[in-house]
DNA sequence: ACCTGAACACCGTTCAAGT
DNA sequence: ACCTGAACACCGTTCAAGT
């Protein structure tokens, strides 16, 4: 307790400090100006110092994702099983949205942390406090896949067209056409957006709609197939 | 034509050898020794012999992801939407499991490739073929996301346990143990495999069976849709 | 015993020198 | 005009030398 011997250069460098920094670093320079040499520059210290308090990169970016994982909401306390999941997922997805690079850290993970385990394990425990099965809640988690996160793989990142930050109007009108020919149903389900229908390009979809959406319609068959009694034994 | 005063050192280097190569040093050795100078070795070839064929590793990459999307099955003449989706859909995931890294190069792509909006045209196309809306059908994609590729994110990569290959049997018990009482609805669902009950670990799932569990949940609910006459403007 | 600068073994890509 | 070796500006991480 009395340590205040060291002479005090700079504020001692501990293991929560490296991660908020690193976070702090991918949220304003992006993901990929991350690396241990940029953080050791932001933290003011020689790179070899953070591998005191982390192994190494892999394991910066496991923290990283605790970190992240501990912004999620604690459960509330919703009568039914389904909006109580659903409101949780919702709350993944804002902490996820908060920080751009965390899906695809999540992604790029290769064994779970203990962050990550104690989140999945109160999802799981919140299906079963409903009544699902074991084996019905094994195959939702399944089929919920990234996006008990809040996030899904989007098919068309920014745009479908290859120049989207092209400014020449003219140009843009003549791409849409090629496209139309080539790839007609794309534009015609792309156009399909009743909502905004104003804008000549759709300018990007509603992803909260869209992830709504599809995290419902999932929602809704694990409830049809649990009051029906499914079970794996037999194909639905 | 008469072209052959070239003395044939090598065979001549084209777009089409250099993508094919990069596809089987990556089959071969993982996506990660692929380098410029690693595809360019194998090639027997100076690395910047390569930027005659691909502007840069980025373009190397999405031509990977065209050499894999060539391999998708046509269409079959399936006579109802469904099954000819889903049929479709199980083909481009037999594709992707030939090629383990696949699945991550293409999550990893920032603009589709004609290749890739080929496929999502003729897969829209067979939505609307069968008479959904183009809303409900694109609605239908952004559920789908990257189960039109045939492949999910994973939330458990390989295995539970953070020592998958420890031998220690005595251990690797005295972990299960210690997993049971701090996530014990993780291991209830990962044990609840009624099928392969035998083993104490469940030494994986069975990914094909909840691929088409999801994707099945997925089409289904789409049909269910389409036969209410949903559409966007009214939440379901 | 502790800390850290230099070095190692890589990258993707640029560019100027050589033929 | 064409090709390509060396170089540039990076990586993550090791390791031995210095205090």
């Amino acid at each position: 307790m009395t340590q205040q011997t060291e002479p005090a250069r700079r504020k001692p460098l501990n293991r929560d400090r490296v991660l908020r920094a690193a976070v702090a670093l991918a949220d304003r320079a992006g993901i990929e100006a991350l690396s241990m040499r940029s953080l050791a520059h932001e933290l003011d210290v020689v790179p070899m110092a953070l591998y005191k308090h982390v192994a190494n990169k892999e394991q910066l970016l496991d923290g990283m994702v605790d970190v992240i994982v501990g912004e999620i909401d604690p459960p509330a306390g919703d009568a039914d099983w389904k909006s109580a999941i659903r409101r949780r997922i919702l709350s993944a997805r804002r902490a996820l949205l908060r920080h751009p690079w965390a899906s695809r850290v999540i992604e790029s993970r290769t064994s779970p942390t203990p962050g990550v385990l104690d989140y999945l394990n109160s999802i799981i425990g919140m299906f079963r406090a409903g009544g699902l099965s074991a084996d019905l809640t094994h195959h939702a988690m399944h089929a919920l896949g990234s996006r008990v996160w809040g996030f899904t793989q989007e098919l068309f990142p920014a745009s479908p067209g290859p120049a989207p930050a092209d400014a020449d109007p003219q140009a843009l009108a003549a791409l849409l056409g090629e496209m139309a020919t080539r790839y007609p149903h794309i534009i015609e389900i792309v156009l399909a957006r009743p909502h905004d229908g104003e804008s000549v390009v759709g300018q990007g979809c509603d992803d909260q709609f869209e992830f709504e959406f599809a995290l419902d319609l999932l929602l809704d068959g694990f409830e049809r197939l649990h009051r029906q009694g499914w079970t794996s034994a037999e194909r639905f």
